[in-house]
DNA sequence: CCGCGAAGATTGCGGCAGCATGACGGGGAC
DNA sequence: GTCCCCGTCATGCTGCCGCAATCTTCGCGG
């Protein structure tokens, strides 16, 4: 489990830190909202804790700001400003708890778990094809729900081809999935991938069929 | 919107839900846990508003009971036992708020405002894959109901494998599970906290395996 | 309907990236 | 001190994947 603390006083964060850890929890740390908005588009935590007075502003304003860019992760916020009408001018504007400083860990980590208990987070897409399903975001995909393990050219392949799935895709288009800037190919390295994939999809029954479109690209849909 | 208010205090009882109707709530009110029960089955409500202290029993008993029914409403437990102690005991058994009384009713609006906010609560308290049962939240982990201690990183590792079994779990969300980004790794770390993870669990006779997916990540199956 | 060229399909091979595992040692907890 | 977690390195191995050679299919024009 992955936190994001977000707390300008730094004996607390450093002791909350070291506290959560104790606790399996893996905790980055930043003091500024402007870093903690940066960090959130870049990783994925499973909640936020967030501090209300802040070097660059009121804490709370970060919260809409979350939800607009689609960061569903549960925000608890921690502060030392605990009047109830404090607390609910926190909780409206998307908080999922509010808890009042000081506190015990233990309360922290009761409510956290409170918080966490429910789905993994964000929209799961995923993407049905046959008797196929496709998770493009963990890149994985199971046949009748028994996972299929694939290589790594020939997954990405087929995320790509599921993603546009009745529909073509150019040849280029695949190769960009598949391969970077760095990463020349001069053979039909992606034939290869397409022939061997075929192979494997149609040993798991997977119920779909790859289609050429002779001088465009390639298609899935189901067969 | 409706909900079932367990509260033996016929007075407070009778303000809260002359309070919430001006909100619009319409509530159910019952002084005992087994005329609960009975609504509960025979109902389904948005919420529901737990006392703790009540003539045939402790409130906290009830929601268990709820969940094992299949109930996944929000449960607010409101109480005058409101020692961080208590909070934690009441968190744990599952439900989704706290609220000491005396309360505002504003703050009890807002609560329950998050607390539908969120998504039912499906997430599974434990997972069972093979002999083994890994309650992510409290980062236990038991074969054939006895206790088995990991060291912090191969738990958290089993932990994120656990919670996407039979699929794949990417080989940056493991490093990012265990690491933060403080923590740089520069070498084969993971590899071998998987290495490690997978002994221990030969040797518990956990009856899983971790099966690798070349250049994806990992994942975690009954064997 | 036939022939031809180009695009695609398939398969074997070999290099090497990526993984598994054991050993070692620093360092933190008790 | 003593234990053991955990990061690092070295070594061996598996199998992915790029390549190329060969066969098949497709589309077009006459």
């Amino acid at each position: 489990m992955r936190l994001l603390l977000i707390e300008d006083e730094r004996e607390l964060a450093d002791a909350l830190s070291a506290a959560l850890s104790k606790h399996g929890i893996v905790t980055d740390h930043t003091t500024h909202l402007a870093d903690a908005f940066e960090l959130t588009r870049q990783n994925t935590y499973d909640a936020i804790l967030l501090d209300r007075r802040l070097p660059d502003g009121e804490g709370l304003t970060f919260i809409p700001m979350l939800r607009r860019t689609g960061t569903d992760a549960p925000v608890i916020v921690l502060t030392a400003r605990n009047e109830p009408l404090e607390r609910v001018e926190g909780l409206d504007v998307g908080a999922d708890d509010y808890l009042g400083k000081p506190f015990l860990v233990d309360e922290l980590m009761a409510r956290l778990r409170a918080v966490l208990r429910r789905p993994p987070s964000l929209a799961e897409l995923q993407i049905t094809v046959g008797r196929m399903v496709i998770d493009p975001l963990h890149l994985s995909v199971t046949v009748a729900s028994t996972p299929l393990d694939l290589p790594r050219r020939e997954l990405l392949v087929l995320v790509a081809l599921a993603k546009r799935k009745d529909k073509t895709v150019l040849r280029s288009t695949l190769e960009a999935a598949v391969y970077n800037y760095e990463e020349e190919i001069q053979s039909n390295a992606l034939d290869a991938h397409i022939s061997r994939l075929r192979k494997r999809l149609l040993d798991a029954g997977a119920g779909v069929a790859i289609h050429n479109i002779r001088g465009v690209g390639y298609l899935l849909r189901e067969e």
